[in-house]
RNA sequence: GGGCGGUUAACUCAGUGGCUAGAGUGCUACCUUCACACGGUAGAAGUCACAGGUUCGAAUCCUGUACCGCCCACCA
């Protein structure tokens, strides 16, 4: 036979081959000896170990050794000569070789089979071996007792809380690694040869008698006993201490020496933390909890864990929801870890962003499916130069004091050199603290500015608001006296809350995240703040646009304050000091703290979206307006006329919001509906429902003009294509939705329309 | 070997069968205008990994392939 670890000779108990190989049939029953020891061991036939083509087809039989072994020693009831020490030695079984240590033994095994003739070859193979994660030193298994955990009724127990959905996963798929992984119903290996952990409640002894035990524990339920197989005596399970009590010094009691596995105590954290087994009004309030928030390598760990012991000590499950969430790995696809090196310390990120900067950014992470990628970098204190981690050519992460060679400091802690500057500093790493006063390298990444941004950008928005509601006085507010602009914030706002809620409650961060930013910054500052300008300036127009900004600036820190609770809190005591008394929909005493304002819940009767159309119509000649300044190169001093060929309704809307394009463009309406014409040398662009025309006289270009209005022909043109081309597809008309098509015919219909006046206005342009 | 994900702009990610596929960062041009240059305005940038299929219609659903990540099992 063949092996990898000759060692393991010295404990076999049989040969083993296919019960149907004819080369070995007439050997099976007959005895081989091993001749380091002179032991006699079986031939046997075993088909689940033994395969015909692997090498010679006989296999060395280790039962004490090797999984698949011990399981084919069970089988045919092998003896199981267990050769190692818990140091990894070999001990008294293996004869001349006790002592030694197994790799030391595994050369000398086979210097002894060559010297007494019996050695053939030797064959370089690759095979995997499992590895220590902690000392990286193959893993030798060999036969040792273990306390189990007997799991088929408690894993059915776990399983059926999830399966009739008192537990429910989120994302719903993860619920299969947890039911796959329970269903097997392995029993639980819960010792652990460690010097920390609990220490196993079992004590053993040796004087005392049945009759006594029976005497002193016959009341105590949770205490139990038995006469222990091996040589110690008794084996009492009870609680700490308890038996010890009990019993007396008369008795030693010995207490095993094995402590629990990390994840059974683990599993105890629901209810234990809250005091039990005492029944404490903690555990009454709290048990059981809402949500647990973990990564999945973690649901069959301890996810699955707690469910059962809750079930089992509590009666209950220990959680409604698990919420599973993307891991964060590093800016090469890996795993972040404190071995690799390659973890990140989000006290440097809190130092150099911000706290509310962080969170932001990683609730924006936080999604259903996709692992975060998180590419960092250490920064220079010296100079401030950013220098990005790299893989050699291993694949390994390069250490940070290995850039141009190690550089240590006084206390022998590793520096890294800065290729700017050349300066060496220590830096940021989970191996070791920086020396008090030395210069740290931080970590830093720049996607953390997302938030910073988002924050920057909140505080100033607010600061605006704080500066322009100093005479604020609390009223109910006019409904006639909104604003196109009022009316659609309102829309929106509403809108906004709804979808953030909903996101919420499917705990879908990453969506939440962004709806609330793009509705901050595009929405919020863009739009509104801007146009509501001219009328905080204006002494008749002030209050009531006061008491809807500072409405509008309270439903939104009560939406951002779980996503940047600091800056919310901040901002909401200022708003209290100057407003305390606010709402859209009628002035109340806000909160003392924005952590324990209700959470907004607007009418859906505010969303309207014919109004969210027109505005939308407005955004899109501002947007047309300004390409035009941009195009055109006009400083922004210089003030454009705008005039707008349209129907009168489309008129009187434009009429209504004049003032805006002035706000916001610089640019005065001029004139606006049917009897409109484009006044010559303009500048033009097209809706569906309107075109607009900036007067250039003097400063117009024809021939850029001219390509300009060419370019947005030949688009339209492709889009109408386009539409056409699905309109003239019977199978399409016929059996796509009738909302679908009546979409398309609508969306075609604009385009030609548009598509019109873009060639009018091209060929009016070139006889101008 | 089994399972679960992923592959979309230079980078990091959204996109839950039907608008011209989006955002942030980065990039280009202009602007220090009385909340914000950690900013504003405008703009450029995509063979939606590949190959088939289903469908009137596919980034989206199905099958397969390649690559990446994780969990579990196995390994003379």
């Amino acid at each position: 036979f063949s092996t990898t670890r000759p060692e393991t000779m010295l404990g076999d108990t049989a040969v083993c081959v296919h019960p149907s190989d004819e080369r070995y049939q007439h050997l099976i029953g007959k005895n081989v000896r091993i001749p380091l020891l002179d032991r006699d061991i079986p031939i046997i036939a075993d088909a689940l170990l033994a395969k015909k083509d692997m090498g010679t087809g006989a296999v060395k039989v280790t039962p004490a050794h090797d999984q698949n072994d011990y399981a084919c020693g069970l089988r045919n009831r092998l003896p199981m000569i267990n050769i190692l020490n818990s140091d990894g030695t070999i001990n008294k079984n293996g004869g001349k070789y006790s002592g030694m240590d197994c790799y030391e033994a595994r050369k000398q095994v086979v210097e002894d089979m060559q010297t007494m003739g019996y050695f053939v070859d030797v064959e370089e193979r690759k095979i995997d071996l499992a590895h220590s994660d902690r000392s990286k030193t193959p893993i030798e298994p060999y036969l040792s007792d273990q306390w189990f955990v007997k799991m088929p009724e408690l894993a059915q127990a776990a399983m059926d809380a999830v399966t009739d959905g008192r537990v429910k996963f989120f994302p719903a798929r993860y619920a299969k690694t947890y039911l796959d992984w329970l269903g097997e119903k392995r029993d639980w290996c819960v010792s652990r040869q460690l010097w920390w952990g609990h220490r196993i409640p079992i004590w053993y002894c040796a004087t005392c008698t049945e009759e006594e035990l029976q005497q002193v524990f016959q009341d105590q339920d949770d205490v139990a006993y038995r006469l222990d197989a091996e040589t110690r005596g008794w084996l009492i399970c009870s609680e700490t201490n308890l038996a010890e009590d009990a019993l007396g010094p008369s008795h030693k009691l010995i207490q095993d020496e094995d402590v629990l596995d990390t994840w059974f105590s683990s599993a105890l954290w629901p209810h234990s933390t809250l005091g039990w087994p005492k029944k404490t009004d903690s555990l009454q309030y709290f048990y059981p909890g809402n949500v647990l928030i973990t990564s999945r390598d973690i649901i069959t760990l301890w996810v699955a864990r707690m469910v059962l012991t809750g079930l089992y000590n509590m009666g209950d499950v220990p959680f409604c929801h698990v919420h599973v969430h993307p891991k964060i790995l590093d800016g090469f696809g890996q795993t972040m870890s404190k071995t690799k090196g390659n973890g990140v310390n989000p006290i440097d990120l809190i130092d150099k962003y911000g706290a509310d900067a962080v969170r932001f950014t990683i609730t924006s992470f936080a999604g259903e499916t996709q692992d975060v990628r998180l590419p960092m970098q250490y920064e220079c204190p010296h100079c401030g130069t950013l220098i990005s981690q790299a893989l050699d050519d291993d694949g390994e992460l390069v250490k940070p004091e290995t850039l141009q060679g190690p550089l240590r400091g006084a206390s022998g802690k590793p520096r890294m050199p800065c290729p700017q500057c050349k300066q060496a500093s220590q830096f940021s790493t989970p191996q070791f603290d920086p020396d008090p006063g030395e210069p740290v390298a931080r970590m830093v990444s720049e996607r953390f500015e997302y938030g910073r941004n988002f924050c920057n950008k909140l505080w100033n928005a607010s600061r605006f608001a704080l500066l322009n509601i100093e005479n604020y006085t609390a009223a109910p507010i006019n409904r006639t006296d909104l604003m196109l602009e009022d009316h659609w914030i309102f829309s929106r706002l509403s809108s906004v809350a709804a979808d953030v809620t909903e996101s919420l409650a499917k705990y879908q961060f990453d969506a939440a995240t962004r709806t609330l930013r793009d509705f901050t910054w595009n929405e919020f500052c863009d739009w509104y703040v801007e146009m509501i300008k001219p009328r905080l300036r204006d002494e008749s127009l002030r209050s009531t646009s006061q008491r809807v900004l500072v409405g509008v600036l309270d439903m939104l820190l009560r939406l951002l304050s779980p996503f940047v609770p600091y800056i919310t809190e901040d901002l909401w005591q200022r708003l209290n000091d100057v407003a305390s008394e606010r709402g859209l929909i009628a002035p109340r005493k806000s909160a003392a703290s924005v952590m324990i304002a209700p959470w907004p819940d607007p009418p859906s009767e505010w969303q309207d979206r014919s109004l969210e159309v027109r505005f939308d119509r407005l955004q899109t000649i501002i947007v047309a307006v300004r390409n035009i300044r941009a195009v055109y190169r006009i400083s922004p001093g210089t003030t454009l006329k705008l005039y707008v060929q349209c129907e009168s309704d489309v008129a009187a809307e434009l009429q209504d919001v004049a003032g805006q394009f002035d706000n916001l463009a610089k640019t005065t309406l001029e004139a606006a509906g049917t009897n409109v014409q484009r006044p010559s040398e303009s500048a033009s662009f097209s809706l569906d429902d309107a075109d607009g025309f900036i007067s250039l006289e003097g400063i117009i270009n024809r021939e850029e003009e001219l390509t300009r209005q060419r370019k947005e022909a030949e688009k339209l043109r492709g889009f109408i294509a386009g539409h056409k081309k699905k309109l003239e597809n019977k199978s399409f008309v016929e059996r796509a939705p009738e909302e679908v098509v009546n979409n398309v015919r609508a969306t075609l219909a604009g385009l030609q329309k548009q598509l019109e006046s873009v060639e009018k206005i091209a060929s009016q342009l070139s006889k101008d």
